[in-house]
Formats: structure tokens, C-alpha cells, sequence
DNA sequence: TACATTTCTTAAGCTATCTTAATTTTTCTC
DNA sequence: GAGAAAAATTAAGATAGCTTAAGAAATGTA
């Protein structure tokens, strides 16, 4: 049930960056136990989260790592967390892997695509509260985990206007 | 080369609806020629688009083929069309597909992966004068071939403010 | 060719969200 | 457990992008 090839666990402390912007991934990660974020700056300076990878998910940047071009994005641990390395070299040519890590890559990415998916929605179509408010169902166990600076970031918005909305939603 | 299995192809004119919202995709669209477009209509009455499909394009509600779950989404055509069609039932099961297909299907979900992720970072970090640039360098067909109020709809902001913002950039 | 319909433009006023900045609270560290 | 650092709160002023509305241009259609 669990294919797709990756090397031993190792540990590594919050903060420990995993891919910087520019780099070429070489690896994807898969999270053992703790909380990887991939993330872009912007030209302003600015930080905006794309993932959050608590114990179970995979996280990269597909660009780099398929088309080993420069990554824009950032990875690094959240907290202290275990991790496994996907190594690039194991997925160089689709046609050498088995039938069955094939399907498991396909239903994989396809639950990725439909979450991405939900998340442009939420972007074109939802106010801020309104993302918020989704985010807090969808992941309520993570709303429990993450600062609330990094929470802001992922629904697009400034931490001081989502302690904003916090305090309109909670004496409503 | 393509494995993805098709019936053959149907036209259909512009403004045919193919998917409704609440409905169970039972089928993805291939598009021979022509263009469709998905989006959502939110609960102001807005619609906001989330793909145009032109020639060589699939289009669906993944969550809806897949799952078998009502759909969020519109699809329709928006230029005079030819389409084929993909059958949820062909693909009901991974294990019987051809290695091939499942690669292809990877490839596919890989690459439209990536270009889903990209425009989650544009709408999170860029300006809409950004998005708008961005757009015209990445569909250079389509800025010709589409109205403006489905490109201001694609990158999230009203046809009006799409109109001032061409004309600033004109005038600079 | 003209009428109807849709799309585009322009402009004024409005609002959701941001910026800045100062204060408080929480979390780390020794 | 005290002091430092980071995170969260609060509030006032600013702005990107929206709304409304009316006219102009383009497109479709008889």
C-alpha cells in the first residue's frame, strides 16, 4: 500500500531548511512525524505558505524535482519533525517503476489536484472570513498546532487581520 | 501516445452546457477544437472561471469523475466545439488500465499539478496588474481569442477594473 | 442596414483588507 | 523563574480593487 520508494528516516529541529529558492530539488520529503510548509517569498518580501505537510504527507516543488529547473518555492520544518527523502534519481524514467506504485502516484496526485482545486475556489470566490472559516473545518486539528501568523499566510491574508476576524467571529 | 481512452468526437456550439453544478460527472471532455471553459458560480451569483480548455485540453470535475459526488462546478463551451469523451466507467478501475495509460494519466496530472500550483502563488502574492501580465505571457493565444470579462474572471478580479487596468498599461 | 444584445469603457464613491505602530501576551532560553 | 524574543492584539489611517451606473463600441441577427 505504500510504494512509492524513500530512503530511511532522519530528525531535524524546526526551522531546518529543506530546499531554498533558486535550488534544484533533488529530493521530495515525506513526513514521518512533525510539520513541514513549503512557501514563496514575494517581491515585497513577503511569506505565502502553499502546503502545510503534517506526519503523513509529501511535499517538493514538482517543477524542480520533474524538470530539475530552479525551485520558487521554500520547504522547511515547522516543528521537529522525521522525515524521508524521495530521491529524484528513483523517478527519472516513469516506464522502470511497478504497476502499483504507478496507481498509488496517480490516486496521489489526483487527490492533490482536487485539493489545489478547492483552494482556487476559495481563493477566486470566498471573503477572507469565509476562507478562514473553511480552513478551521478542513483542517481542525491543525488550527490547534499552528500559530496563527502562519494561518493568516496560507488563507492569504495578515495576521493582524485574521486576529481580526477571530475576535468578530468569537463575539458574534 | 494517447492512451487516455475516448469515444469519438461530438460538436457542440457555443453556450452548451456539458456540466451543471449538483450533477455527477460521468464524463471528462477531450477538446479537438474549439474551447470550454469550468467555473463556479458563488453565492453572490458571481462566476469565477477555473480553466479554459482549448484544443488538446481535458477538461472535468476531478472530484466529481472520481468520487462520484455531486459537482461544484459549470462546464461550457464558449467557442463552437468538437469534443470526445472520457467514460468514468473506463476508468472505475486503475488496476485494469495499461501501464502506458497510467503513466500518461501521471504526466497529465503532474503537469496540470504544477500549473495549478502556480496560480495558487500568483493569487497569493501578485497584484492583479501581476496576474494580468502574467496571464497574457502564459496564454498569448487566448488574450486574443477570448472577451476580456472571461480573462478578468480567470484571474479573479471585475471586467471594469480589468478595462482600467489596460488602460493603464496602454498608456504608460 | 438597422435593431437588439452583449461587451467594453469610464468615472465616482465605497469596502474589504492592508499598513504601521504601539501594547500585551505567550513562548523560548539560560 | 527572569529576561529576551516571538507572537498576538488593537486601532487608526491608507489603498487596491469593487460597485453602481450610464454611455460607447462591437457583435449578432433579421
Amino acid at each position: 500500500m505504500d510504494n512509492i520508494k524513500t530512503s530511511k528516516t532522519k530528525k531535524i529541529s524546526k526551522g531546518d531548511i529543506l530546499l531554498s529558492q533558486g535550488d534544484i530539488a533533488s529530493y521530495g520529503y515525506k513526513v514521518k512525524s512533525g510539520c513541514l510548509r513549503s512557501y514563496v517569498i514575494d517581491n515585497t518580501g513577503k511569506e505565502h505558505i502553499l502546503q502545510f505537510a503534517p506526519e503523513g504527507w509529501l511535499v517538493s516543488d514538482l517543477d524542480s524535482f520533474t524538470n530539475q529547473k530552479p525551485s520558487v518555492i521554500f520547504i522547511d520544518a515547522i516543528e521537529d519533525s522525521e522525515i524521508s527523502f524521495i530521491s529524484k534519481s528513483d523517478f527519472k524514467d516513469f516506464s522502470k517503476l511497478e504497476k502499483d506504485t504507478l496507481i498509488e502516484m496517480n490516486i496521489k496526485f489526483r487527490n492533490n489536484l482536487i485539493a489545489t482545486n478547492k483552494r482556487i475556489i476559495a481563493l477566486l470566490s470566498a471573503t477572507a472570513k469565509e476562507r478562514y472559516v473553511e480552513f478551521t473545518q478542513t483542517y481542525p486539528t491543525l488550527v490547534q498546532r499552528l500559530p496563527l501568523k502562519l494561518i493568516a499566510s496560507y488563507i492569504g491574508i495578515t495576521p493582524e487581520y485574521l486576529s481580526d476576524l477571530r475576535r468578530k467571529i468569537a463575539k458574534k
